[in-house]
DNA sequence: TATAACTATTGATTTAGATCAATGGTTTTT
DNA sequence: AAAAACCATTGATCTAAATCAATAGTTATA
């Protein structure tokens, strides 16, 4: 159940039996349906979710109910709206399942718990969260540099595995493209293969 | 000397006089002149620089030489290359002066030393990383689902300070645009006042 | 299995930002 | 104080992505 959790966990910070045993008493697992929300737009975030099975989006609607996808999230990653969850304002954010999930849900009370209860929680949390912050500073980086042709096939190469299970639409919205515009990129690239 | 980064500290996890004693110890005042590199690309990023004053921009140089700028760092912000500083690695960023510096370093080893020896300096950086992951990306959603006239609006307002600091040029390279794009989108903002 | 909903491709047109080019103003340097 | 470097604005043109529109293929559902 928390096999990948703690597998994730052990390479950033070593646990012993002792410590996961005592981790897990304050984790919630959860299952998600495909099409479920996790967090819809003007709930508060409650959790930080960590993903053991599946794949899930965070994304926002525009003025005319297009979706922005701004994060994949698949197993192993970590899915949360920090904003809400650390102000406990509401989310400006939707996310849902793409996939049947399988999830394990860290709490407010539950995280507030473990950082102070146990110090490797908390180096756990920083290192993880800086992780994050470098992914997501590379790829606004690549906005600014690269052409979408290179951002399409950066991606494609990064996250193979992401690509291949999600419609060509979604990635275009995580690029911040149209459809379409992502077609011709296709076929463009194929062409000079 | 390190009067506003005590009270940043202190503002996120208060310290006694004690530990703001034994925390002074390692760390390393530093003053840049405008123009000068903290942080040239493909060197090492060796240190984590608090700005007691002054301005600092980080930024890449396309092929065609223009400058992208990933971030300004005025007073009271902290910048670095992490992945840099974090792998050793070499960077792949420009960290320069925009104006006359004063800056407080934390090397590698000192930044180790204190996450091992003083536990709420881990809190510290914990959240100041986070703090950081959601400004870049609530910057990325903006990218998105804004027009840039919004986009311009909002830099304009939530940065006044240093809007007022830096040329013209250097804010539409931060949105992404050409400065010329930018002077057209202030006289179409100006025109419908 | 049939129907409906979703998905990807392609063509034609429009539009907004990039690029080319010139000017006048400001700041910095000597 | 003069010269040089930097900066912002504006006009004209070009280009690439967005938009409009139609079609065919695929997946999900009744």
């Amino acid at each position: 159940m928390y096999d990948l959790f703690f597998r994730q966990f052990n390479k950033k910070v070593p646990l012993t039996m002792e410590e996961q045993l005592e981790i897990t008493k304050f984790l919630t697992p959860k299952k998600l349906r495909k099409r479920q929300y996790l967090l819809q737009e003007a709930d508060v975030c409650k959790f930080v979710a960590f993903v053991e099975k599946g794949l899930l989006r965070q994304f926002t609607l525009d003025n005319n109910g297009n979706e922005r996808i701004l994060q994949f999230a698949p197993e192993g990653w970590t899915i949360s709206d920090l904003y809400s969850f650390l102000t406990a304002e509401p989310s400006s954010y939707h996310i849902d399942a793409l996939e049947d999930c399988e999830l394990i849900l860290i709490n407010k009370s539950a995280h507030e718990a473990l950082l102070s209860k146990i110090p490797k929680y908390e180096t756990y949390t920083r290192l993880q969260i800086t992780g994050a912050y470098i992914a997501m500073q590379r790829r606004l980086s690549s906005i600014f540099s690269a052409t979408p042709d290179e951002r399409y096939a950066s991606f494609m190469q990064l996250y193979p595995d992401i690509a291949n299970r999600v419609p060509q639409h979604m990635i275009a919205s995580y690029m911040g493209l149209q459809p379409k515009t992502l077609s011709r990129i296709r076929r463009r690239i194929s062409n000079n293969h």
